[in-house]
DNA sequence: TGTACATCAGTGAACGCGCGTTCACTGATGTAC
DNA sequence: TGTACATCAGTGAACGCGCGTTCACTGATGTAC
């Protein structure tokens, strides 16, 4: 072999890390395939070593935004008081700061409207991750059984996509505060 | 003149409205010039004798949708019964033909992350729309003053556009189907 | 009333550019003998 | 141990295409004389 017997999964990996932040960021119609290779110090020509197509990064894109916010939702429980988690959980996803990443935040704030406009096939596929989002979101959420954490996930994970989505889209940072706090507060009061 | 005297006017007006359906169903990097000129049966060099730029036709075209919300909201509020407008509302802007219809629905539904996206100069112009937007809204909402629907226009909405965003990301009608009653039942019962 | 000219909404070829994708190639390494 | 060959991650030129924008032109009409 001509490098380390894993250096291509590695640059398979950085290529995917990259793409997820960036679709994030721009959209999925933002960065292109070459800067999408550029981001990892790489030329153009090397994506179809490693991707049948445009879309199938895409897919594994959003499965690696996805896999790093369950590491994150995990590391915010451990500062959370006992079934307080939740609580944790609305006040980190509702912060002026994850407002202004959004390139390391909720893929479905980033890209929802995005996810809707793929090609059924794309969709299909990105199904799954949200799934598994939804499974890692369900386990934190406040509720006696699994019936009543699902409902509220539903019904919480609702307010914060349309919080924060819409607060992105405000100029000016005091008033992006004042929705978010606004959601903020009636969510941690209202369960 | 050549043709009737408010005839360039009509035109425009015509691609306004075609490109603010085209827009909120593709998204805002989706149609292109020659693709929106098309659709008002025009060739796409005429363009620019309407406008300055294709950002131009993008924040006229947001202003008309917010036109059309307009006309909807107060078509809506006829049919409901006197203080029961924001249930009408609610029930209409989270109704399954809403979900399946973007073209001719809420713009920041449709397109809150691409908003977010745009260069801060078109951004500070489609702020303008979105004020407007609000200010019908808030007139809907439940609440004693101007303080409180204010204060429930953010929480009602905000929900609604994430409920709505989700939905149309889910395959299957079904699921859909249950996210926007779940939502909805939640939204009338509380406030 | 008839003719020459100005107006201007709309046409379509052309521009440079970036897109997703293909492909012949490079060159460092591992393997076979 | 030394040499010939196979492997394969990554390179960069090239493809056809659609993008936003420009511009010389068309042709139907209104206006001036």
């Amino acid at each position: 072999m001509r490098y380390e017997r894993d250096h291509k999964a590695r640059t398979h990996e950085r290529i995917v890390k990259n793409a997820s932040r960036q679709f994030r960021a721009k959209g999925l119609n933002g960065p292109g395939v070459i800067k999408l290779m550029k981001s990892s110090g790489l030329t153009h020509g090397g994506f179809y070593k490693h991707f049948k197509s445009k879309d199938d990064l895409l897919v594994e894109a959003i499965e690696e935004s996805v896999r790093e916010i369950g590491v994150q939702l995990i590391d915010w429980a451990k500062q959370a008081s006992p079934g307080g988690a939740w609580k944790e959980l609305v006040k980190k996803y509702l912060s002026i700061e994850h407002c202004e990443h959004a390139e390391i935040g909720c893929p479905m704030a980033a890209l929802a409207p995005d996810i809707a406009r793929t090609a059924p096939s794309v969709r299909k596929r990105i199904h799954g991750s949200m799934e598994a989002y939804r499974k890692q979101m369900v386990e934190f959420m406040p509720g006696q059984n699994v019936a009543e954490r699902e409902k509220n996930f539903t019904l919480i994970f609702t307010a914060m996509v349309g919080a924060l989505s819409l607060a992105r889209t405000i100029s000016t940072i005091e008033d992006k505060q004042r929705v978010l706090a606004l959601v903020r507060n009636h969510l941690l009061a209202g369960f």
